[in-house]
RNA sequence: GCCGGAGUGGCGGAAUUGGUAGACGCAGGGGACUUAAAAUCCCCCGGUAGAAAUACUGUACCGGUUCGAGUCCGGUCUCCGGUACCA
């Protein structure tokens, strides 16, 4: 035999046998237990990266393990497809986005297969083909009868390098979520869905997602942002207007000294028109306007803002405070107004520093003193200069004085939330037609449900300037109102691809049904995702967004489950170390521009997909950075090679013509030893590839079961039947990590059948057992000695056992013993004074 | 600032219910085989003292609960991730 195994051979030989015999392909089969394991599908760029290495390696573990463990296990995959990256390479290079798109899925799909990866292709879906848009664009139609898609005229987050509009969701840090351009404000018609119908929902089924980990489940809370508050109404003095605030802190209401109001606040300019405030609020508004989003929002930032002239009575005590404009209050939370309180807030204790304001304390907070404010008291405590709620505390005034307004007709209780309504509409051509038509006489109607697809015009210019490039197609834009039959004008833009990607895991349970989105029977079967495993990153956009579709769904009767996701892992960076240009060793996610990439292809061809999907499972649990590192490689890629070596060795030096004989018979200590080995690895890799999902101690375990094969073959009388058992345990327990090889080697032991169909073996408890075990002799909780003593020993025994070990009588001489706790083939622990 | 999470050998990481801290791997050291190298196989590998047996010490820091704490509780520090004029 060779020092190395063949991986390449062994590799291309099992991918094939796997397609031709259509290994993964599953069909529904209603009286069996299903298991529905998803990665996250991936853009398809071209190339895979470590990234996508790692996801889909988890992914196909637990397949591959659930398969064997008797579940019908659906593993689908295929392309999120639209997007900005096809449409740049047509600007560029003048290749056709859907040419580009295609040519790179074909790649993507090779580099998969190459990775041994267990799909079922036939589910296969591209979110960029009619066969799915056309789903998509009835789905929106569906939305937009519910009552779930608008189209408003709003200022909306623009990006000038993608030339496109954004969801907030999509605007990170002030910057375009994509390019990292500084996001501009842009004042557009464009569509939405009513997501904020779905605040408290989305909200309190976070909850009942148990198998989500907590960290992705607080940021949606906190992305939802639900308070609880009160809307206040302050009259305007001297005008008929009534100005409306948000405020959580109603118990504050006697420590107001000011008003603000946003800048873009519809009442600003009526209140200062005419009036010598109106020259410099106005110069206020423009500068506010010119300001991205950044510096708006930035930290450092001093407060500024404008005195407007005008005066607001208190409801409560009927004092008389300035109004100002600000933008440090946002126009699109709350209602763009608040009441300020410097005691109780810090924004508005800096801004009253600044402008001079009086600053009034009204809850008597502990270990602060009051008269001498250094910032504002924003935590709880007692009452004061409140009139009637005084001494109360603050928690329970909260209450009272939402009652008392309510009654008086001067404020209710307000829930808010920092959730908006999700902006859909894409100025760019390489996305999902909106199957919306505008006519003079009707206004919006939705298109036919029986001419869909609206498919993308294919002639159009990618010039990457002005409009949607649907503006330039002659055929696509002109059509008849599908309601009066007159003239009409379709809707260019096309939808965010977010919303492709919102439900493509409810469409891999029918993929192929052409007279509707899917058969329900089939979904309700497979639904919901039993695991889910992807980037973090997408811990908001896409997981709400997919969540939000899921129960439109439901609500519409399509499907039965209210969650798409049951289990969620998300699985940490890859990343790798380098030196920096001051010449500091780093430990760095893996990009181009840092220059610390490592691409998956690179390593197959070097030692082949086993190795490199072995080290990245067993390198690091899977939610866990990872950190690459190539003499790790090479250690998966020795641990492989042993594994064949023993086999090989098995099959040619210990077994040769020998017959095996059926019956296992334990002769010995050794043949004990191992045969409870066996038993404890199939359990251990069990635990850990199915249920806890910890890879890398999974795949120790194998290790040490190689490990004691290995001494076993070299001292050991050798038990063929035995012996035998290990190695065929040994293939089916690694093969979920490591299938070609697995495989390869099952083969070559003269397996007819297939080790992918193979059944997860059951352990037997009773070798589990040990006939002696060690027992830990402590001297108040210090280890001083071990004992062997049979199993399940009285605990009686066990302690005049370890009272009678020398070294133990002679530290206990002299010395009384107060107290012995006697844990049962664990420990022994003498108290002694 | 707020909300999460984490701090264990030279390194990645184990220790699942409070019961031998450091499994497994990497790196390092020593040996066997070889003309030699590679590969392979075996042994050692937290720290201090010691030739060794062994003793003491050790899971970021301080304190607590407990017969017993990496694990539980209180406080402190550091790092990572998310988020932020959200009223």
């Amino acid at each position: 035999m060779q020092d190395r195994y063949d991986f390449k051979a062994i590799e291309t030989k099992w991918q094939k046998i796997w397609a031709n015999e259509q290994a993964f392909k599953t069909t529904e089969d209603y009286d069996k237990k299903k298991y529905y394991v998803l990665e996250m599908f991936p853009y398809p760029s071209g190339k895979l990266h470590m990234g996508h290495v790692r996801n889909y390696s988890i992914g196909d573990v637990v397949a591959r393990f659930k398969k064997m463990d008797g579940y019908n296990v659906i593993h689908p995959m295929g392309w999120d497809s639209f997007g900005l990256p096809a449409e740049n390479a047509a600007i560029k290079n003048g290749i056709h986005p859907f040419t580009w798109t295609n040519s790179n899925i074909n790649d993507m799909h090779d580099q998969l297969n190459s990775l041994g990866l267990s799909y079922d292709w036939d589910r296969e879906v591209a979110t960029c083909k009619p066969d799915y848009y056309k789903w998509m664009q009835w789905l929106f139609i569906q939305f937009y009868k519910k009552g779930l898609a608008y189209k408003k005229d709003n200022p909306v987050n623009w990006c000038p390098d993608c030339e496109t509009v954004l969801a907030n969701e999509q605007v990170v840090d002030g910057c375009c979520e994509r390019c990292k351009t500084p996001v501009t404000k842009k004042h557009l018609s464009q569509w939405y869905l009513k997501i904020t119908d779905y605040a408290d929902r989305l909200l309190n089924n976070i909850d009942t997602l148990e198998g989500w980990p907590d960290k992705v489940k607080t940021m949606q809370k906190n992305w939802i942002g639900r308070s609880e508050g009160a809307e206040v109404k302050f009259d305007i003095d001297g005008t008929d207007k009534t100005l409306v605030v948000y405020t959580t802190r109603p118990d504050t209401l006697y420590g107001v000294t000011y008003m603000v109001m946003a800048p873009e606040h519809p009442y600003v300019l009526e209140l200062v028109e005419g009036t010598e405030y109106e020259t410099p609020v106005k110069a206020y508004i423009e500068e506010s306007k010119r300001k991205s989003e950044i510096e708006r929002t930035s930290l450092t930032k001093e407060k500024t803002g404008e005195f407007i002239g005008k005066y607001t009575i208190n409801p409560v005590n009927g004092k008389k405070v300035p109004i100002y404009i600000s933008d440090y209050v946002m126009m699109d939370y709350g209602t763009g107004a608040i009441m300020a309180v410097p005691a109780h807030d810090q924004r508005d204790f800096d801004f009253a520093k600044k402008f001079g304001l009086e600053i009034i304390p009204v809850v008597d907070v502990p270990d602060v003193d009051l008269d001498n404010l250094t910032e504002a008291a924003a935590a709880e405590g007692t009452m004061i200069n409140s009139g009637e709620y005084n001494g109360m505390n603050n928690k329970d005034a909260i209450k009272k004085i939402i009652a008392d307004l309510e009654s008086k007709d001067l404020g209710k209780k307000t829930v808010n939330f920092k959730l908006r309504d999700w902006l859909i509409s894409r100025q760019r051509y390489w996305g999902t037609p909106i199957p919306m038509i505008h006519c003079e006489e009707c206004g919006w109607v939705p298109e036919k449900e029986e001419n869909l697809p609206i498919l993308l015009p294919t002639d159009v210019e990618f010039t990457g300037k002005g409009d949607s490039p649907l503006t330039t197609s002659k055929t696509f834009r002109q059509c008849t109102c599908p309601k009066c039959g007159k003239p009409a004008e379709r809707e260019i833009d096309t939808m965010d691809t977010f919303l492709d990607s919102s439900w493509y895991f409810l469409r891999y349970c029918d993929a192929k049904n052409e007279d509707a989105i899917f058969d329900p029977k089939k979904v309700n079967y497979w639904m919901s995702v039993d695991q889910y495993i992807g980037g973090v990153e997408h811990a908001i956009l896409h997981l709400m967004y997919s969540r939000f579709f899921q129960m439109v769904m439901h609500d519409l009767g399509l499907c039965d489950a209210e969650e798409p996701f049951k289990n969620l892992l998300t699985q940490g960076m890859v990343t790798k170390g380098y030196t920096d240009k001051d010449g500091n060793f780093v430990v760095a996610k893996m990009s181009k521009s840092l220059g610390n990439v490592v691409a998956p292809k690179e390593i197959q061809d070097k030692y082949g997909a086993d190795t490199a999907r072995l080290f990245i499972l067993f390198a690091a649990p899977p939610e866990k950075e990872l950190e690459w590192s190539d003499a790790g490689v090479e250690g998966s890629y020795r641990f492989l090679n042993r594994v064949y070596r023993l086999v090989y060795e098995y099959i040619t030096d210990i077994r040769g013509d020998l017959k095996v004989p059926s019956e296992i018979t334990i002769n010995n200590a050794d043949d004990k030893s191992l045969n409870m080995m066996i038993n404890v690895t199939i359990k251990k890799v069990g635990e850990d590839a199915g249920g806890r999902f910890n890879f890398n101690t999974a795949i120790a375990s194998i290790m040490e079961l190689v490990n004691e094969m290995y001494k076993y073959k070299q001292n050991a009388e050798m038990n063929l039947a035995l012996f035998d058992k290990a190695i065929n345990c040994l293939l089916i327990v690694a093969n979920p990590f490591v299938p070609h090889i697995t495989e390869e080697l099952w083969e070559q032991l003269g397996h007819t059948d297939r080790l992918y169909q193979a059944a997860w073996p059951t352990y037997d408890e009773s070798a589990l057992v040990k006939d002696e075990v060690e027992i830990i002799v402590q001297i108040n909780g210090k280890l001083k000695d071990k004992v062997a003593m049979p199993n399940n020993s009285d605990k009686e025994v066990i302690e005049e056992a370890a009272k009678n070990l020398d070294k133990i009588k002679g530290e206990l001489e002299g010395k009384i013993v107060v107290k012995t706790i006697v844990v049962p083939n664990k420990i022994v622990n003498f108290v002694v004074k």
